[in-house]
DNA sequence: ATTCGGGATGAATCGCGGTTCAGTAGGGAT
DNA sequence: ATCCCTACTGAACCGCGATTCATCCCGAAT
């Protein structure tokens, strides 16, 4: 919130590669650690301390990468959910059908999720943790992850493909919502990935089916 | 957590009505104090003075009615949520039909969503809070609440009404998914209720199409 | 009128943990 | 070999806020 923060490792220096063997990764190990334990403990219950622990490096250095402790969880979403929804564009750009993209983003995103639980739990789980400052910086992220999920169905309503008559971002809202029960029901129980895969399979054909315009039946 | 913890006004005192006349329903003050606070600030941030303040008790006040902070939150699920679940079966057992039935489950949730926007916003945001404690509270309310979900699908799927080749616990995810997921935008966003009722009538219309067998249409 | 008992109060306590910063270490340059 | 520069360290600081408890208050009983 200061004016501070030059990191390190921002200048020439880093460039060039410093330090024992790793030095220029430290934020990423930061904040992959970060992931680990707020998964762990949630965010609140999270000490820096333990960050840093998990990280391999002293409390203080944290700062050096990070304005505070709030700065860590945004950098996570900003990094990983930033990229989450690239990649899902290009997702969606891979195919014409819109039921096909909508079967890309489910399976991409319960794909991605199952690679790494930890995240799945940090994004679920602290998502939703009222800072005021984190829902500054989380809201946009989700809105336009809405706004991608709403844009398809749209076109697919233009296209016939799917029933008219119900409104996009409420069908986004769904998918969003069904996709997140899934994952937090998951993130808190069994730890079978096969779980996982069906419950994607099932949810894409129940969410499917219920875009469908007429008796048209349509699965994954 | 210890054993301490007699209640004051658990006695027969109260049963008499003692005190000016706000005596006996310190306890409900303070939760639904808390309910507000909660949600407009989460349940992290939230100092127990502030619930204090808007009850209008002292801060020692609480921890007469509470061991401490969390069991004022493990309070509004059991209370709260433990109610929802009740009101649901009861709501279950006035209709036959599954597809009414689950009509119903929507419509009451939201409906009582809709009157408590701050219970919303805390059940959605702080059911993930991930306390380890809080945990063990509120996710067997949680498996009960999809388990309520859940046997009415079977019921359905039993009957023919609902097409036999999804699971009824991953149907009964999505569908609270669903829920949740409005739950959420509606707490974030908007206040407007004719927004809340709309998505929730789009929601039916999606996720009953979406149970359907065949061709059969099916709208809310 | 006085005493009794328990609910209520809220200022003081006390531990916790985020943050800081004086000091360390090691690589490069000279 | 020495200096310099900067990433890094981690012990100490300090404020915050959950919890406690000595005290007050008020109705009831006698």
């Amino acid at each position: 919130m200061s004016g501070r923060g030059q990191e390190p490792g921002a200048g020439s220096a880093e460039a060039r590669g410093r330090r024992r063997g790793a030095s220029g990764d430290k934020r990423e190990r930061i904040l992959s650690a970060a992931i680990r334990v707020f998964a762990q403990n949630g965010f609140y219950s999270t000490r820096v301390s333990e960050i840093a622990n998990a990280a391999g490096v002293a409390d203080g250095t944290i700062y050096l990468y990070f304005e505070n402790k709030d700065h860590v969880l945004i950098s996570i979403f900003e990094d990983r959910i930033g990229k989450l929804i690239e990649v899902m564009k290009r997702t969606v750009a891979e195919a014409t059908d819109p039921r096909e993209q909508l079967r890309r983003v489910i399976a991409l995103q319960l794909g991605q999720v199952e690679e790494n639980r930890d995240l799945a739990e940090v994004v679920t789980v602290n998502l939703r943790q009222s800072s005021t400052l984190l829902k500054q910086y989380a809201t946009p992220l989700f809105v336009k992850y809405l706004e991608v999920i709403a844009g398809v169905i749209a076109a697919g309503q233009k296209q016939g493909v799917f029933r008219a008559d119900l409104s996009p971002r409420i069908a986004a809202r769904a998918l969003y919502g069904g996709v997140d029960g899934i994952m937090l029901t998951w993130a808190l129980g069994e730890p079978e990935p096969k779980a996982l895969r069906k419950a994607a399979q099932h949810f894409t054909t129940l969410f499917l089916r219920g875009l469908s315009p007429e008796g048209g039946p349509d699965a994954g």
